[in-house]
DNA sequence: TGAAATGTTGGGGCG
DNA sequence: ACGCCCCAACATTTC
């Protein structure tokens, strides 16, 4: 006599190496791998267009890992508690197994199915390792929720020390009797899932993930001087692979700190690296504690912030026509790739923010639809940092000045002209501000100001002194 | 995970 | 030689 299966949901943790999930449901014996579409899960947050495209691809991949070791993934579309229900009753399986979300909205909704699974008398285990500190666990020394990185990370470091990764199970046994499908190649033409295109650029899935850490352990030794510099390509770029799970944050952190105590050199790159990884685990924490901030600011001041209605600004700055270069060519890189360089989506930030006063939940919305690494916990803490209003945030008043980061951090103006092709001829030295350039520079890169490339949508001086202004008018009352 | 304004210092030109 | 000024370079303060 067999033990019944075990249905295991992926939803965030779209990989087959260590993950704890699949591996407990694989020990027991057969197995059902799940993936369930269900649009409405959350019903304010809904997955942007260049998510649903990595979803789509990252499930393919997944798919095809689990057929190499016998399995598949069967994809269904509808409510979740029902279609598990449905699958276990079709597979035989009384065991439901998942790995934990931490978005507020999509946990309650995992507590609402696991309910109504534990009614019809399903079993439900669920695992943690989507984060390497659990945000309910981590207060500081009056017993309260930290606000502030350093303190937070400073815990962190105590108690983190992942276990080595565990292998995928090399063989995947499923049931005698199989739930009914779709195929994975329907999954993008459900209705409401939306997915853009980024073929290009990504290798969605596990294997993708694999590569680029591989990669970035290759070149970890540069990456402490050069991870603000967009123009290079020394960033690990794994954010919508651990978005996605497709990669284990420990096994990120495992290989990362074991390359920092073998190699001197590369110490310096791996602690910085590891410390973004803490910034991850802090806008998860954040979440957690502040739910209600992927809409409002943390601090309450900002409500009366004298913000701006301006959708045609707004617009500009979406397709990169601010008239500053290094916000362009992010906003341009964004679109054409669905990710950005972390120096360039501060900047581009900052002026949405700062210099245009626009509301910073407009440009979260815009990222969220946008970047395939899109993920409410980390693009709410990155907003509400630029515009001030947040946890450890930025004090109001440093203003990033578009002209400056873009000759520090893009000195030789590559990054500019890979994605702002108007500006391909300009000599570095005016290629961040050809608004101020001479007359024959212009000329000579064949410029042609308001009209191949746009004037300053703002003047950031000007900008400046207005967001200055807007700032203590909050800070008085 | 700023930038601008303001202050200080020190070398060199020049009367 | 000396004092004065200018200003770059750096440090500090302020927003």
């Amino acid at each position: 006599m067999s033990i019944p299966a075990a249905i295991v949901w992926f939803r965030n943790d779209l990989r087959l190496a260590d993950n704890p999930t699949f591996a407990a449901a694989c020990e027991r014996g057969s197995v059902v791998p799940v993936f369930i579409v269900q649009t409405d899960e959350n019903k304010h947050w809904s997955r942007g267009g260049a998510s649903c495209w990595w979803l789509s691809q990252s499930l393919r991949s997944l798919d095809t890992d689990l057929r190499s070791r016998g399995g598949r993934l069967f994809v269904l579309k509808g409510g979740a508690g029902r279609k598990l229900i449905e699958a276990a009753s079709a597979s035989g399986a009384d065991t439901v197994c998942w790995t934990e979300r931490w978005e507020p909205e999509l946990s309650a909704f995992d507590r609402m199915v696991q309910d109504e699974l534990e009614s019809v008398g399903l079993r439900v285990e669920v695992f943690n390792s989507h984060l390497l500190a659990d945000p309910a666990r981590l207060v500081n020394l009056s017993g309260s929720a930290y606000r502030v990185f350093t303190p937070f990370y400073n815990a962190c470091l105590e108690i983190i020390s992942p276990a080595p990764p565990k292998p995928a199970p090399e063989v995947v046994r499923l049931p005698d009797s199989l739930p009914e499908s779709f195929s994975v190649d329907e999954i993008a033409s459900f209705s409401g899932f939306i997915p853009s295109n980024h073929t290009d650029c990504w290798t969605p899935g596990e294997k993708g993930a694999l590569e680029k850490i591989s990669k970035f352990i290759d070149s970890a030794a540069r990456y402490a001087d050069a991870r603000d510099r967009p123009d290079l390509d020394l960033t690990s770029r794994l954010s919508p692979h651990l978005h996605f799970g497709e990669i284990s944050v420990s096994q990120v952190w495992h290989e990362v700190s074991m390359l920092r105590s073998r190699d001197e050199s590369a110490a310096e790159g791996c602690s910085a690296f590891l410390r973004q990884l803490c910034w991850r685990e802090f806008g998860y924490y954040l979440l957690h504690h502040f739910p209600e901030t992927t809409e409002r600011p943390l601090r309450p001041e900002f409500e009366k912030f004298p913000w701006a209605d301006d959708s045609e600004s707004f617009n500009l700055w979406c397709n990169g026509l601010t008239g500053y270069p290094l916000v362009d060519a992010g906003m341009r890189e964004l679109k054409h790739t669905g990710w950005m360089h972390n120096r360039v989506r501060l900047a581009a930030a900052s002026f949405l923010v700062k210099d245009l006063l626009i509301p910073w939940q407009q440009g979260a919305r815009w990222f969220w639809d946008m970047l395939v690494d899109a993920d409410l916990a980390n693009n709410t803490l990155g907003w509400q940092w630029t515009a001030g209003c947040g946890a450890d945030a930025a004090p109001y008043f440093r203003i990033f000045n578009p002209v400056l980061q873009g000759m520090k951090f893009d000195p030789d103006g590559d990054y500019v002209r890979r994605w702002v092709p108007e500006l391909a001829r300009m000599p570095a030295e005016w290629i961040h501000r050809p608004f101020d350039a001479p007359l024959s520079v212009l000329m000579d890169s064949g410029l042609d100001l308001g009209k191949t490339y746009p004037m300053p949508v703002v003047d950031h001086s000007f900008a400046r002194e207005r967001a200055l202004a807007a700032f203590s008018r909050i800070r008085q009352r």
